[in-house]
DNA sequence: CGTTGTGTTGAT
DNA sequence: TCAACACAACGG
């Protein structure tokens, strides 16, 4: 009898072994996950697939050691936007904070929420007051054919930055309107013209809200509930107001209270 | 009670 | 730094 090699399946004691970096079996048949850190084993939590095991290892390598660690198995490429953005969310996070998520197998759930916020958080952490992010005068070539928005520089570098490495293939983000709607657009700078853009979904909010030249298209950051959302919304050229000005239904704050300022003054 | 994950040791 | 092993601590 020669029990070298893996198939060992009579009742030996011998828990069977990972194949995976970081994973060691557990007595019950499931897979335990540790990385070690300054002579301290780092516990990662249980798992039943092995494979899930391995991955999770591979985030806490990501986090603790850079995205030059070596893992279990390999991430997307450098430029991917997925890539990119996990990046960004571990950066985001402390290693405390990952490893939680990690015992507590939430870390793909908060993930996919941020990459569809992305924006939302970041730069203010504001409890519940609505945030202004600016407004932007709809140009004649916005609403014509060329399916963009421009949006002004300084607004777009203080509220909506850009990473180089994102910026060119930009980045789907969504904003609600006021009756509740999701608007998906993708949002990206343009080298060329050296400015920021609204592109992808662009052209479908201009048809449905029936936009022209000289209206006013605003934004807003806000909470609903604990989490951070992106608002935006057409303002109709100012005069009778009309359409859907009155009240912005928000956890009964009311958001456009005191935005009845008339911005023509400073037009003309 | 079953399971987790810590204490510990010995390799690389 | 790492996995292997034993088993105390943990939590439903």
């Amino acid at each position: 009898m020669d029990d070298s090699e893996y198939g060992n399946e009579v009742e030996s004691k011998r828990l069977p072994s990972s194949k995976y970096k970081g994973v060691v079996p557990q007595p019950n048949g499931r897979w335990g996950v540790q990385i070690y850190e300054k002579h301290r084993r780092v516990w990662l939590g249980t798992f039943t697939e092995e494979e899930e095991a391995a991955r999770v290892y591979d985030i806490a390598a990501l986090r603790f050691r850079g995205h030059n660690a070596i893992t279990n198995f390999n991430v997307s490429f450098e430029n991917d936007e997925d890539y990119y953005m996990e990046k960004l969310f571990l950066s985001s996070h402390s290693k405390a904070e990952i490893v939680d998520m990690l015992r507590k197998h939430t870390y793909r759930a908060e993930l996919e929420e941020r990459k569809q916020n992305y924006a939302c958080h970041g730069i203010s952490g504001n409890a519940f007051n609505p945030e202004p992010l600016g407004e932007s005068l709809v140009t004649p070539s916005d609403v014509g054919k060329l399916n963009r928005m421009v949006i002004p520089k300084q607004q777009a570098e203080k509220h909506f930055p850009l990473y180089t490495e994102i910026a060119s293939k930009g980045v789907l983000m969504n904003f609600e309107d006021n009756s509740g709607k999701v608007w998906r657009l993708r949002y990206c700078y343009w080298s060329s013209s050296q400015s920021y853009v609204l592109t992808k979904g662009w052209s479908r909010f201009v048809k449905e809200k029936n936009l022209k030249a000289g209206d006013l298209v605003c934004f807003w950051r806000s909470n609903v509930g604990s989490n951070p959302r992106l608002f935006m919304d057409s303002k109709p050229r100012n005069g009778s107001g009309f359409e859907t000005m009155g009240e912005v239904r928000l956890f009964g704050v009311n958001i456009l209270d005191e935005s009845n300022r008339d911005y023509a003054a400073n037009n003309r």
